[in-house]
DNA sequence: ATTGAAAATGAAAGTTATTATCATTTAAGG
DNA sequence: CCTTAAATGATAATAACTTTCATTTTCAAT
């Protein structure tokens, strides 16, 4: 999805839930999708602060909130204890391979687990909304 | 694994680390190897307080680190922000079917899962030390 | 049993990430 | 240009965890 449509996205959502469009939160979104780490509150604060320097760290936080609710970003929980915000990726669901040591992250696919999880809770009766799939280890360059 | 050889182990590691066995540790610990939950510290304190009213929750939660790191107890980290603790698994590693309406946790194994992590990891060179999978949704009462 | 050094305890304070409050500013429809 | 409801930023509050410290307890050596 390109840029300008993720703002119209934004836009619309805005509206339609009689919010208001601001700077800041035209400047945060764009930084945000700007990125394809998995950003912290604290690390987009800084980029955000660089275009827009009276920016709080609170309306970064409210602005990544109505990003999360409205569907055009994820947030996840790694090992360390903060939350983190990924852009929607193109190529649909992805899990994480991420290292202990160097904190590297790498994303996969695998239509089998996936498929295995679903027969697996289905097993039980279970109807999947979402998972967590993490792998902890040691990447090529630490092992 | 009994109970009394769960304390005897604990006992070893604590001699082995030129620390002290107390009436707290014994009375969380054997609290704690009776749970069949994955139990907070603020229930598990609960517990322990019935049967030693002044213990206090420092003492708790240095006892399960302590039961942690010597790898009697597994801590788990589900959607709620809190630490939760489990006996180790008389079967083996199992991961975890979470109820996101009535918080029902069960528990599953999945050797093929368990193989497809591995060998997607592999290929990316990852060496897997240990992993997270959860599968949020829908419990079979709460459907 | 007594002693003494080292470790454990419990109350309280400190940390850290997140979330809420509130006085002031701003967006946007009329 | 006005109105007013929402947004902002500084600051305070929360909540779970972790540390500190004065006091108590353990336990090996008398
Ligand atoms: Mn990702
Ligand atoms: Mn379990
Ligand atoms: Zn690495
Ligand atoms: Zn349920």
């Amino acid at each position: 999805m390109k840029l300008d449509e993720k703002m119209g996205l934004l836009r619309t959502y805005i509206e339609n839930q009689g919010l208001k469009f601001t700077n800041q939160r035209d400047c945060i979104a764009r930084c945000f999708f700007r990125t394809r780490t998995h950003i912290s509150l604290d690390e987009l604060t800084v980029k955000v602060k660089k275009e827009i320097p009276g920016t709080g760290y609170a309306t970064v936080y409210r602005t990544m909130k109505l990003l999360t609710d409205s569907g055009l970003a994820l947030s996840r929980h790694f090992g360390d204890g903060q939350t983190r915000y990924e852009n929607l990726p193109a190529t649909g669901h992805h899990d994480h391979l991420i290292c202990v040591k160097c904190s590297r992250i790498i994303e996969f696919q695998n239509e089998k687990i996936e498929n295995l999880q679903n027969e697996t809770a289905a097993r039980f009766g279970f109807t999947v909304i979402n998972h967590k799939l993490e792998l902890y280890g040691y990447c090529p360059e630490c092992s």
